[in-house]
DNA sequence: CCTTTTGTTATCCTATATGATAACTTTTAA
DNA sequence: TTAAAAGTTATCATATAGGATAACAAAAGG
C-alpha cells in the first residue's frame, strides 16, 4: 500500500474524520448520479429547473452540493431527466 | 398476462396515474430499505433514534411514509444502522 | 472578438422537515 | 394476564429546504 492510502487509512481512524469522510463521500456519491443523470438526458440546468418546476439557480445549488435535498426533490430531479431513484446501502 | 396485470397496465397508460404510480413505488422501496437497514442490525426504533440524536417518534414517521426526508437524515439512519447509504437511478 | 447560452452565487421569503414531548396501541414474554 | 418493551399518532416550535429574483462568470459558437 503507497504512504498516501496508509495516512488516509491512518486518518481514518479518528472516528470524527471518519465521520466526515463518510458524509462526504456519499455526498459525493449522490451528486455524481444527479450529474450522470443529467448528462445522461442531455440537458441544460434551465432545462431540468423547467421540468422540476423551479429554476436554474435551484438545481445549480443542488448540484454544487449546497443543499441537502429532500427524498422528492431528488426524486423530482431524476424524473425531469427520464429516470427513477432508488436507494441502497452497503456495510460501511 | 393476467387480467389484473393487464389492467394495471392499462391504467398506468395515464400519465397522472402513472406519475402517483412512480412516486409511490420510489417511496416504498425507499421506505423499504430502511427496514432492511434496521432489521439487518437488529435495532429499536428507539436505538435507531438515540444513535441518531432524535426520537422513536420521529423514526417511526420515516418509517411509516409520513415524511420527506433529506439525504442527511437518510444517511444518519443508515449510519445509526450500521451502513451508508447510496442513490442509483435507472430507466424510468 | 462579441453574443448567446449555460452555469454560479447571493439573498430573501415561505413552506416544511425535524426535534421534542406526551398519550396511546400493539407486541412480547414472564 | 399483566407488565414491560416496542411501535404509533398528534401536536407544537424551530431550523432549514426550496422557490424566486437578480446580477455575475464562464463557455460555446459565430
Amino acid at each position: 500500500m503507497g504512504k498516501l492510502q496508509k495516512l488516509k487509512q491512518q486518518a481514518l481512524q479518528n472516528p470524527e474524520v471518519r465521520q466526515e469522510y463518510d458524509a462526504l463521500s456519499e455526498e459525493f456519491q449522490m451528486i455524481d448520479k444527479l450529474l450522470q443523470m443529467r448528462s445522461a438526458a442531455g440537458l441544460t440546468q434551465d432545462e431540468v429547473a423547467r421540468r422540476m418546476g423551479t429554476q436554474k439557480s435551484n438545481v445549480c445549488r443542488l448540484e454544487k452540493g449546497n443543499a441537502n435535498p429532500s427524498w422528492n426533490t431528488l426524486r423530482k430531479y431524476a424524473h425531469a431527466c427520464g429516470f427513477q431513484i432508488t436507494m441502497g446501502f452497503h456495510t460501511a
